[in-house]
DNA sequence: TAAACTACCGAACGTTCGTTCTGTTCGAGG
DNA sequence: CCTCGAACAGAACGAACGTTCGGTAGTTTA
């Protein structure tokens, strides 16, 4: 609280008018606003009217521009490690498999059959959150934008593979 | 203090006899303890007079052990995600280094070229880190096993390729 | 203009936290 | 048998925590 209070310039006795509810609903409130942030700068761009690899390729960069090549954790990444916040696993359990769906019927229109566009969809996520958290292992993150490239070449948009 | 109290069946009072540094020193052996328990049971076949591509395959096999496929978290990926114990995280990027630096010796030795077996080192890293997050993103750990035998195609090692 | 409402803050509250003090228990060694 | 040190615990400490209360300044509504 006495940093939440620091970094908004509001004394904590401000915080309660605005969040009643307290600690919990602050960070209910910071989840669910990382979802939509989510939504809005990185999978929104499945739904568009470009081609399936275009879009493939919007929603990695989106991630890119998000995470800021690494550099800025995702906070939905770290509750997942933490055991803070049980109650929200579910909604975030939840909000993935959607998005992987999602994801996963671009790569069919892309070209892939059912079954291989769910493993790919699956593998795109493990790269980006793998590649975040060895970014934050190693403490460097050259790594990020070159697991973000082997994604494409995984999924078959690339030129350079990340692979023999 | 009172949640490790509660596990260990100690007093707060009787943890100060053993670890008078208080929480911090807890905190540090907990970190050191988790590095020796990766070394011990994942990166120490690195080391061993087998051949490159049997060392490789029980270190995936001894990460799928540590972490009981995904279901158990790595201390040190939750470390390197929080924003406590900044203290740490240059010690354990450096252990990574190392044993990223070993798992591309083996690499080599299997017969990748020197800078393609730096890459498919970290690769390697971010595939089991990422399907750990992704794991706990979703709340289940079906992809975990999946996204090792992976690690073996994308080395070279295995029969099931994941890829087209 | 009066009343109601919004945003905000200083000061305090009770609780929990990490820590320390003052022991007690108990097995090993002389 | 006595002593000593290691292991442990009850009780308390000050500080920090999350929270609440009373009240002010400024804006909107009637």
């Amino acid at each position: 609280m006495a940093l939440v209070s620091q970094v908004t310039g509001l004394q904590k006795a401000s915080l309660y008018h605005h969040f009643p509810g307290g600690k919990s609903e602050m960070l209910e409130t910071a989840v669910l606003a990382t979802i939509v942030e989510l939504e809005r700068r990185v999978f929104c761009f499945l739904d568009t009217n470009d081609q399936a690899a275009d879009r493939i390729t919007q929603v990695l960069k989106g991630f890119a521009a998000y995470t800021n090549s690494g550099r800025r954790s995702c906070l939905l990444a770290v509750i997942a490690q933490s055991s803070v916040a049980e109650d929200f696993k579910s909604r975030i359990g939840t909000q993935f498999g959607v998005w992987i769906s999602r994801l996963s019927s671009t790569l069919v229109e892309f070209g892939h059959g059912q079954k291989r566009a769910d493993m790919l969809a699956v593998e795109t996520l493990e790269t980006l959150y793998g590649a975040l958290a060895v970014g934050r292992l190693l403490g460097s993150f050259e790594n990020v934008d070159l697991a973000l490239e082997r994604c494409r070449a995984i999924i078959g948009l690339g030129d350079k593979t990340g692979f023999s």
